[in-house]
DNA sequence: GATGAATGAGGATTCATTCAT
DNA sequence: TATGAATGAATCCTCATTCAT
């Protein structure tokens, strides 16, 4: 998991047509959102889902094909607002080091609110690789284009590459883990500044 | 995953007496960890870890009560591995930062050997919590006590807090993942030096 | 086994809702006495049970949680069977003694056409000794308030016990055993009537 | 289980030729008497009884051939011993009525000091029923002889049939069951003077 | 005789998915 | 659409028995 923004769409392949069944799809994945989030994947049972979202095993499959569907549909779903979330960080126009900053401060925080969330798109790894993959190479080419932005405008040194990004991606994501999911003993504040330093001018003693 | 040191023992807790039980027991290991990597924690199956084994199935009983109990045999067994792998950088005395990039450098080659543990410790989130988190804790520290000596040693700046271990270790496993484990595109050397360059000096452009 | 009364429900916990939810609990109850009763408590499969049945094995699963569950449900539901067959003999209102030899005759007759019953609750001892104790003890206690009641009316003798009220529950299994279940060599009435003998005046010779 | 008389040998087939295999045969019975005793016929190990009796697995089958012949053995060695402790009472002279008070009495005693006896004997019933309806027929049919015998003397009635000496039978088997192992509330001093009073006069009011 | 590792048939249970109403 | 019963493939685990040392 991490930071980026831009929506994303389509939830699942049928539509509703009617308000009812709106409302059913929508119970439906807020349902799933807290069955895969407490149990995870595997331990997660389609029954689980149906039950918390008070409608009969049967109406599951008017609207998700598999168990691995709906998971798919939550990931993309989840991943957009993970985006969201760091969207009115980027909205305004701050300095470079300063988006980063704000971005990952915004992100702990939404990590805080969603820890369910967190975990089930780390669990994409082993269940649907593909949308792991994506979530995370988009996340990068998004920081590392925010990165080229910088130094184009002199705020940033030359020559940052895709690795730098992920890099930083990585601090985030496991700055979260370990700040947010883990444990809320450290203010997002505070952490997000640390880590602001370390790329301010590393950890090296000031000559 | 990451970077760390200190051995590590207790591999099943049925320790066989003759050397056929030593033999089967090291057999089973190393098909569990061909077939957990491959397959993943719960697609992998008994029968297979056992077929890949050369064994009986009732063998596989034989040794380890359940699936959980080898497949946290194997956690805390790769766990000692990698920091096995570090071991070596660590060795040597060298100035703070270099033996960061170092550690990182030996980490990744160690991942492009070793593509299924990276795959078995990530799922431990998932499987099995407290090995998880007590692998990467163990880390953070480690690297937090090198970062504190460096300071002491008047190389690293003051105030180095726990947050910087972990934002350290979170670029380590990302790196890993994007450059060892995904793909190989890039040499070990250049992402150790390129991650090195972000710790010595920050990504803003020098003033 | 014995004779008792008073009916008894609640043959598992769900409860079907459709009609054709009902005939397949009642398959399956069918088929779990009838396995049960030919190879005991653990030679049978819940396979066996669904064969019998007709049904899929998971329909099986569909009524009750476990072999267990079944099991149990199954001596509850044939205990009541058992009362309601001595039942009968109670409705009327006769003297003491005779209700006590109809008692044992209907049990005998019951016995004959129902022997699987009889070594499933006898296995009950080992499978489920709560509900096996409480059997007995029940209809222990019906026996013994039988034999007041007859005390009270005069035709009884003062002072009869609850090991008075057990020596007879014994006398009526192991002629069950011997008479109705291994052989039906004698006939229910006469094995009846040589009992109650024994109840009338003893074994001692009339002097 | 129940009361009777009469020696009974033949452990097992191997007869051990060295003093070290006779006593690893007796520490295998002892072990699985308490194997059986306690966790009943299915539920008990070969390995449980190995490990209580301190051998290793594989000696097991150098005294027996499977799990089936040990508990034959077990429920012959053990049907013998109940015989034994009817013995004294009956090795005396008494009057007939008198015997079977103190047969009785003696099996109480006895069943309490051995519940795990009762347990075994019992389950034979599903386990191995030959040499359950041995244990009872014979037992049944020494009672028998002793009522037979009785009436010769003039002291019990005529026509005391095999009925009857199931019936008394019964009574001592649930008696025991119980006022000797569920629970010993009652002396069986009492339990068997209670007993016996049904056999001297019934429990009919004395006209 | 003793030891303990190896074997594999057997069975309970789960649960995603299908289907009839 | 909604409902809930039916289906059966899949898999873990047990343990009596055999075998090599």
């Amino acid at each position: 998991m991490s930071t980026g923004s831009a929506p994303h769409h389509r939830l699942s392949d049928k539509v509703p047509r009617t308000e009812r069944g709106r409302r059913t799809l929508r119970k439906l994945l807020d349902a799933a959102a807290i069955e895969f989030g407490e149990r995870g994947f595997h331990e997660a049972s389609i029954t689980g889902i149906t039950r918390r979202a008070g409608t009969a095993l049967g109406s599951f499959y008017t609207y998700f094909h598999s168990k691995d569907e709906i998971f798919r549909a939550l990931v993309s779903d989840l991943s957009g607002k993970v985006r969201e979330a760091a969207k009115s960080a980027l909205a305004e126009d701050h300095a470079a080091l300063e988006t980063e900053r704000m971005a990952l401060e915004a992100f702990l925080h939404f990590a805080r609110e969603h820890k369910e969330i967190y975990r089930i798109i780390d669990e994409a790894e082993f269940v649907d690789p593909t949308s792991f993959r994506a979530h995370y190479e988009t996340t990068a080419s998004r920081i590392h284009a925010r990165l080229l932005a910088g130094a184009e405008k002199g705020e940033l040194r030359e020559g940052l590459d895709e690795a730098h990004a992920w890099a930083i991606m990585g601090m985030n994501v496991f700055l979260g883990l370990r700040y947010a999911v883990w444990s809320e003993d450290t203010a997002p504040e505070r952490v997000a500044e640390l880590a602001n330093e370390i790329l301010r001018h590393g950890i090296a003693r000031e000559g």
